[in-house]
DNA sequence: CCCCTTTTCTGGAATGATTCCAGTAACGTG
DNA sequence: CACGTTACTGGAATCATTCCAGAAAAGGGG
């Protein structure tokens, strides 16, 4: 059947288009990555495992290391934290992180555009990317 | 000897000005912090016991604490590399981090000044601070 | 100046996220 | 369909930091 609409490229073929192998772990992290906000390498786990039985935790770090060099996952590490994963790649976003749960909020930073990406004194550094953090509470906690 | 010159406030009299005790863990802790640019706990832990001889873990990491709850220290947790803390508080200055050798340098973020520290959206938190992290390479590195 | 309550420090074990390692299994090019 | 490369398994190790219970200081009151 050819369909015209523009469906929500396959995982499958997202890893392809990426030059990575196909295989079940990688397809089952993406999946369980994009149905959550911001999950973490234990929440993958648990997803992973519940779709595919046994998995070790080795595969899921890798897996995770392998689609966030590939670009195809966005790694988040807020201090204190365990890491977090985001398929919301390439727009240059930031996030809230609730300072008691850790509970994190994407903000999209249109409030003057570009912000201070540019340091006004490098120290020499070549620079290659700003990374904005709020931290606060979240409706929740407070 | 009554001098009239702003000395720089002593390890001592910042401690009580901070209402905390005055203790040879403490006033050793200020000043490894202040003697180095980004010291990290273990930093701190082999300048204090050079100057005390025997110091435990546990009371550097207590005293870190409690000196960066008080304001004297501030931390830094870039990801993937340990905790630094550094004497300079109060000034929203943000932090270039090497991403190879985990160096660190000051930021003064004068560029169009307050970048975007209101998120567009704040998702209902309770935003209390924003913090800007530049992530690179040092001139060490490349 | 000494006592007493509170805070801090000691030493050792525990935690938790992540990584290292060596061997086995799966992918996909030819 | 065979083979070389890349991925996954399982278990142990690492590293920064924290937890715990008891011993030792700090400094205000008497």
């Amino acid at each position: 059947m050819t369909s015209t609409a523009p469906a929500p490229a396959a995982p499958e073929d997202l890893l392809r288009g990426a030059g990575l192998r196909v295989t079940a772990a990688r397809v089952a992290t993406l999946r369980a990555v994009g149905e959550r906000q911001h999950a973490t390498a234990d929440d993958v786990l648990g997803s992973v495992r519940a779709e595919l039985g046994t998995v070790s935790v080795q595969a899921v770090y890798d897996v995770l290391h392998a689609l966030t060099d590939a670009g195809l996952l966005r790694r988040i590490e807020p201090a204190g934290h365990p890491a977090r994963y985001e398929r919301r790649t390439g727009d240059n976003h930031h996030h809230v992180v609730c300072r008691s749960c850790g509970a994190i909020g994407d903000v999209d930073c249109t409030v003057g555009h570009a912000p201070c990406l540019t340091p006004s004194d490098d120290n020499g550094f070549v620079v290659e990317t700003a990374e904005v953090t709020y931290w606060g509470l979240c409706p929740h906690c407070r």
